[in-house]
DNA sequence: CATGAATGAGACTTCATTCAT
DNA sequence: TATGAATGAAGTCTCATTCAT
């Protein structure tokens, strides 16, 4: 008869703190609303945080590893610049999927926060512009996509227009509905691929 | 004899909040911060506001509504969707480089900011989506655009990928130097725009 | 008809932290029970005062300044060693004698405080200690008192002496009737001026 | 086999306690560091004392104690008034001698809390004020001291002088080299002596 | 219009103490 | 004994806003 396994307080506190921050927003989240979200007592947060902040960057932290992980995994494997580009979109996507409040909070606090956690967390949001800077930079090497294209704009478009579909959702300004996510993934990276595509590379892909 | 011009206290005000709040972010500005970067007792400023949010909403307001107008003269004007499309994304970028601040604010505070002006000021927000989809969505219509991409999607990646360059000229991730915001407007308005257009639809314009 | 003087609120903040850092000890005591003493409304205090600390530390170095002055006052004066040693017990038992409260708040709080702020206001403090050895070691050359006395030691006595008779009476472990403070003082001026006066020095001034 | 000696946790905190508490000073010393300086959780502070605050008291009481007995028999052997001075001096200088830390605590938290440990401590720290009280008036008795001092007062400036001297060691402004402790402790020994001895009592003690 | 003193609610953080294991 | 996770009361400081002048 196994014991009851413990639970993770630790754990518990972030996911708390994930649903808080996503209800009112950094600022406006009390340390106290996490605590009482979490079902713990005020001091625990400090037992496991050295502070708020603390609590939003190891959220970001853990959250964009994953991502950074996982581009990078992509871009390692032996298929089109399309579908790299697809496959990260999809995983950017799929995050928002899975957990809408931990991008959401990801995106309104951190992303965009150019004078707080945002300037913090530079280095490693700039990481996933790069990354995808890359896919492009060789795709153009391979002559599928044009060459007259800057490859950080198009890192820096490519990931505006996907974060500003997550926005779309998190407003509800789009349809969230099952299948809307899909189709929305499929339609921006076809149209950017599309207007990124060598004039005469001639991809089958396109239209999948 | 003449008077000394009236300074016009409340636009100082403005102003000075335009800079306070771009470098310190809105949360982090007090009004006292404000207040001397104006040069004024901070008294006043509750003589031209009810509050320090409202200063923001006014900054907010003032400006956009300057931008929704922008984008329906340029809808009205008998040109391709494609320059529609260029003309909005060059006033919203012209915005930037004729203030940089303001529009940092505009980005930071208020259009990513889900839980505090961002839902405030969401109709307006949503106003001018709502007018860049109409010019994908009549330039379906005439056939110059594809119709399977839903117009209401492809303006927020439109938007998105605009506002991600704004975003990477304030984090200073992309290069800033004179000509380089023309030619990110011409990639950008481009690509997605090549994306869009119909296979068949031979538009000259691409490769101006 | 003059108007009514305007209350002084800085000061009137400054009194009442006297009296509720002599009664409840500066750890002890809160920053609201100052507010509440003086009458005036929490954050006043912060309009004045960078942080509690400070209200202390003003406390000290406007009181620890007097002693520093009356105590080179005295030395620049035409008397006996023995007559500059009463008058400066004189003045800090008389200081006492004024603001008892103000007196034990320096002396509990500060002088004793070797790791707070008395490590602070360190230099403050050795200049009184220096002031007095000064006088020691003039008497010393003029003949007046014993020169196997190291001066700077005599200046810790003396002083302790002294500041062991306010916590005396701090503590109430000796008496406080009218007239007991000048008998206290002319003891112990005598004794140890009696003790550091050279041998055959035969001044007629100790039994006054 | 010998068992491995059982270590005396207690005692063990309680030395910790000494250099976190002299270090840091009472109120700044978190039970952690204690804990964490004595090389053990935490929670075991509170197993063998009831709160922080008793382990102060502890290491005061258990210090005290010993300087009572001291005086008490300084007192009980047949030696002058001057030599028993002498020698109440000398346990307390050696007590700072053997263990700084902790006459510097005594001193700074406890002698000296007149709102704290002070006052609760109280009966104790006059006791050895009227032990070393008894001893004058003893001594006036035998005409050895001049009969126009007060015996309580006349204990209340030996012993501020002595925990001035302590003071002066704590905060290195007098020198603390081999030989210092002993030449001050002869130096106010002989000058307040001096100063209480009976104009013609002519002790030859008083240069040793 | 203009000033800045005055107000006080509110939030973070600390840390002594308890307690389950 | 021994551990350190868990608790929550308490206190400092901030700052938006009001108001008397």
């Amino acid at each position: 008869m196994a014991k009851a396994p413990p639970v993770d307080k630790r754990r518990q506190i972030l996911e708390a703190a994930i649903r808080v921050f996503a209800r009112q927003g950094f600022h406006a989240s009390r340390v106290s609303d996490i605590a009482d979200e979490a079902g713990v007592a005020y001091g625990l947060v400090y037992h496991y945080f050295k502070s708020k902040d603390e609590v939003l960057n190891e959220l970001f932290t853990e959250r964009w590893s994953l991502l950074l992980a996982a581009i990078e995994e992509v871009d390692a494997q032996a298929i089109s610049p399309h579908e790299k580009l697809d496959a990260v979109a999809r995983f950017i996507i799929d995050s928002y999927r899975h957990d809408p409040d931990l991008m959401k909070v990801i995106i309104v606090e951190v992303t965009r926060a150019a004078n707080s956690f945002g300037r913090t967390h530079l280095p490693e949001i700039r990481r996933a512009y790069d990354l995808i800077a890359k896919i492009v930079a060789d795709a153009q090497r391979t002559g599928a996509f044009r060459k007259d294209v800057d490859p950080e704009l198009a890192s820096m478009w490519f990931y505006g227009a996907i974060e500003q579909l997550l926005s779309g959702w998190v407003f509800e300004l789009i349809p969230t509905a099952d299948g809307d996510f899909d189709r929305a993934r499929k339609m921006v990276v076809e149209t950017i691929c599309g207007g990124l595509e060598a004039p005469g590379s001639g991809t089958g892909q396109a239209r999948q």
